[in-house]
DNA sequence: GATTGTTGGTCTCAAAAAGAGACTAGCGCT
DNA sequence: AGCGCTAGTCTCTTTTTGAGACCAACAATC
């Protein structure tokens, strides 16, 4: 019953699909975190330069603080973006990429790209399937 | 005080962050869908080739029944992948990638591979930053 | 011929995550 | 004295997700 799941499923795939459980599975690991609902969003302005807490906010008008608050530790803590804090009057934070950032954002840009080319294609079928289903 | 925002936060950008908005862009718009936690996943499997609902389920263990159904849903209405009903015994449904899905999944699987092959570096960074947590 | 398994889902309920908005503290400006 | 700036945190509500039961028709098993 388990080896025939198993001999159905995986009968000699050329993929690497061996390992996609939650643990060890690099892909989700990863992903996890930049497929967050804002990661590429800030990945995407601080590609460009670095930039201040407030600064990002204003950016990204949407966003509520303790999102952008959570969104930039995770992307601090997995190595992406750097914190800086300036001990000015009212204390400053800057964020900025890391090298490790900027080379995850060389492809990731190529998909924020492939985003902006065929957001019509994607809104077409979008509407297509709308209207079939209130069929 | 409103004006001052924007002059304050888009003093000429080099990069288009003229419309982060909710509605009007694009790169959310289209990366919301395919950023959930198991799109990619189910696109890397149907990008090698089509598979059935229970064999998707058994591919990713610990996807709910609800999610597969729905993140399948998802990327059908947007046009990446095609769902096909056989009118067996007990129907099988049959779900294949699109020629968008297709074009998509080219940029795209560069950004798998990238976690691949970071995955050590990011693990590092996050052992590092939960460390100087803790202090 | 009754039980069991298989198909691809839906439904309900609990848990987790996200959003909205008030609140903090120290300093500058007026 | 009162207000606003900084970068957050805290609490409360709403949304999203996960776990698991249930469905109907048919096939094979016992």
């Amino acid at each position: 019953m388990d080896n025939r799941t198993r001999a159905t499923t995986f009968a000699g795939e050329p993929c690497d699909m061996s390992s996609w459980d939650a643990g060890n599975c690099p892909v989700r690991d990863v992903m996890n975190q930049i497929a967050g609902k804002w990661s590429t969003l800030i990945l995407e302005a601080l590609a460009e330069r670095p930039y201040r807490f407030g600064e990002l906010r204003r950016l990204v008008p949407d966003i509520s603080q303790r999102m952008l608050t959570q969104t930039l530790r995770d992307l601090q803590r997995d190595g992406y973006i750097d914190r800086q804090v300036f001990p000015t009057k009212p204390p400053s934070v800057e964020y900025s990429m890391t090298e490790l950032g900027h080379s995850l954002f060389a492809p990731l840009s190529k998909v924020l790209a492939w985003a902006g080319d065929n957001h019509a294609a994607v809104k077409a079928a979008r509407a297509r399937f709308d209207a079939s289903e209130l069929a």
